[in-house]
Parts: C-alpha cells; sequence; structure tokens
DNA sequence: GTCTATAACTCGATAGAC
DNA sequence: GTCTATCGAGTTATAGAC
C-alpha cells in the first residue's frame, strides 16, 4: 500500500487544485483564495511553493499545453498515409477532450489573450508539420485519388469538429435536449464519425 | 449635416465603448477605467447612466447575443430547402463574424460561465427549431436523396466548421503563414466552401 | 450632466509566530 | 512547513462641488 503523500505531496495538491480552478475560472476569474480553499490550505503557503500568481499559472498552462500538442505535431509530421492521420488525429484529440473538457476552452482563451507567448510554446521543438500534411493532399489530388480541395481550408474543418463541440457543448447539449453521458458518447461516435465524414466529403 | 450626437450621446458612447472593451477582455478582464478612457471621460460618469459594472455588461451581453441568434433562428424554422438552409446559415454566420470578430469567442465565454441564463435568452421567443430542420434531414434519408446521417452529428460539424475559425485565428492564421486580410479573404471563401464540403459528405 | 476626491472593498503578497 | 495577521495596490462605487 503506497503512501497517500510523496515527496512533495503539498506542491503536487497545489498544482492540481489550480489546474480545476484555472481550468474552470481562466487567469483572470481565478483567485488564490479560491485555489486555497480547493486544496485546503491558507494564501501564505501558495506563496511559499510559488512566487506569485503569474508563475503558478505559467506552469499550469505550460503543463496544459504540453499535454496534447506534441501528439499531434507527431502524428502531422509522421510518414502515416493521409487517411490514417485524419483518423489519428481525431481519435487522439477528442479522446484528450473527453478526459479533459475543459482544456479547449482554456487554451482557446489563453491562445486569443497572449498568442506571441502561446504560439512560442506550439513551436518549441519545431513547426508543426503541416506542410507535409498539406504536400500529402496535394499528392492525392494529383493522383485523382480525392477531389481538388484547399488544405489550409480542409485542416481548419478537421480542427473545428474536433475541438468546437467542446467548446459549444451548453448550448448543444440544450437544443439537443441531451445528458452528459449523452453527449459523452456522441464525442465517442465522433472520433470515427469526423474522419468517414471528411473522406466522404473527398471523394473524387 | 447631423449632429454628431443624438439625445443621448453620452449614453450611447458608453454602450459604445463598453462593448469594445468587454469584448475584447471580457467581464472579468476589463475594468471601468479603460472604458472611461475609450470614451474620454471618468469613471463617475459611467455610474451615473449604469447602475455598476455588472448592469453595463449585462446590457453589452444581451445586446450581442440579440444581434445574431433570432437571424439563425429564423431560417432553420423556416420552409427553405435543408440545402439552402445550409447555405444561408454559413452566409450568414460568417458575414456577422468577419463584421465583428470578437463575438463568437466572447459569447462561448459567456455561455460557459453562465449557461443557465444564456440558455433562457436563446429560447426567447421560442426554442430554436432544430428538429424541423432534423425532420427535413431524415426525409431527405428516406428519399434516397442523401446518406443516412445523425442530425445531430450534422448540425454540430455545420456550426463547428463555421464558428471555430474566428475563435482559433491566432493559431490558424500563424501555422497557414497568413496575415489578417488573408484570413479574411479564407473566411470569405468559407461561405460557398463549408456549404459544398457538407453536400459532398452527404451525397449518397 | 460632468467633474474631482475619496470611501469601501477585493485581492495578491509579505511579515512573523509557531 | 504551515499558520494568522496585515499591508498595500488596484478597483468599484459614492459624495459632493460645479
Amino acid at each position: 500500500m503506497k503512501k497517500a503523500k510523496r515527496d512533495t505531496g503539498t506542491e503536487a495538491l497545489i498544482l492540481q487544485k489550480a489546474r480545476e480552478v484555472f481550468l474552470t475560472k481562466g487567469m483572470d476569474g481565478a483567485r488564490m483564495q479560491d485555489i486555497a480553499d480547493a486544496a485546503g490550505m491558507n494564501k501564505a503557503l501558495l506563496h511559499y511553493y510559488f512566487k506569485n500568481k503569474e508563475a503558478l499559472f505559467e506552469r499550469i498552462f505550460n503543463e496544459t499545453a504540453g499535454r496534447f500538442v506534441p501528439a499531434m505535431k507527431e502524428i502531422l509530421a509522421s510518414d502515416l498515409h493521409f487517411t490514417t492521420k485524419i483518423e489519428q488525429v481525431c481519435e487522439s484529440y477528442i479522446s484528450m477532450a473527453i478526459e479533459n473538457p475543459y482544456i479547449p476552452l482554456f487554451v482557446v482563451n489563453e491562445m486569443n489573450k497572449r498568442p506571441t507567448q502561446f504560439l512560442e510554446k506550439l513551436y518549441r521543438g519545431g513547426m508543426p508539420e503541416m506542410h507535409k500534411f498539406a504536400a500529402q493532399l496535394d499528392a492525392e489530388v494529383d493522383a485523382g485519388n480525392i477531389r481538388a480541395v484547399s488544405p489550409a481550408q480542409l485542416i481548419m474543418n478537421i480542427m473545428s469538429m474536433c475541438v468546437f463541440p467542446f467548446i459549444g457543448k451548453p448550448v448543444f447539449a440544450s437544443i439537443m435536449g441531451i445528458d452528459d453521458l449523452q453527449y459523452r458518447y456522441m464525442m465517442e461516435q465522433r472520433k470515427t464519425f469526423i474522419p468517414q465524414f471528411i473522406l466522404q466529403a473527398l471523394k473524387p
């Protein structure tokens, strides 16, 4: 039986609770008091472990972005067939978002508030290989395997269909009259629905 | 030559500037001082016209949501052919978002922060006629005109492809290496690209 | 109706006891 | 390492002169 706490138990607890608070309220909306309450401690202790609110936020943000950006880049940069890439990107992103439903809106907000810092992190370890994927598409078009299509517009469609349902959940769930469990099921379905939808649209 | 100011010139000016500030910084990030500065007056005057920050924000939010929600509902509830509905929804939403690029993220944030109040406004004047559109789709499927498809998933796809490119602009523009003008052009293209893409995906 | 000045309050951060 | 107490900056909101 493991110990409930590890060496740096308190620091880990702070990070965990700070994560919950920042993800749901954002940097501006979150209060240090909220985090202290969630962790069952006082504000002073937060400052003992982290210099200030911004440092704590930065830490959370880096871990959050770092959690799924690399996987995406890896898939796109690989030598897989473009069909497989689409399938894997959808499967990978939607799985992550089902488990971390607050991440999409959180990331999108920070990205819009501080685009430069965000892009810096995005590009760390190499620019995403959009060109490779785009070149694959163009090759398929030339070979007559798929209809002529703008790679940029297609990439936008793929990302949109994967990400937005998590951001727009309140309206979607409401107008469709479904609960959380049913919504989760719909998202599971989308892992295969989106690739099928796209490939169908690309048929010559 | 008209007067620059109308009866309630000051109030209108406050609303206009408050709108700019709230849309870009959000409720939490915006400061009354920011609005006062933008309007070239002092904070006290803001409170003379509006009880408090929240009341001012509420006013802006209602006007913002009210600006495009009714148009959407009208299109969906109409007797147009489902193909035409898709075309008009895309054209209508994208046109609005091109002219008001900050609205999508702003609305999405408020919707997630206070879902109940948002949905209340959305449903004012009748629930959106999703069922009518869904029934149209099912009829087309039965007639063999389009492939079998979940109306809910399809609606999600349409909304996602229209809305998300405006929310995710910073990354998209960056990885595609294009400037604001080129991005705007891409959005113009999407007005027809999305409907074509969808109809292609629905071909039997 | 618009301004200046300031009260009242929130919140991040620090000092210092234990 | 964790707590209580408090400071000080920044913000909303109000009082009162013009």
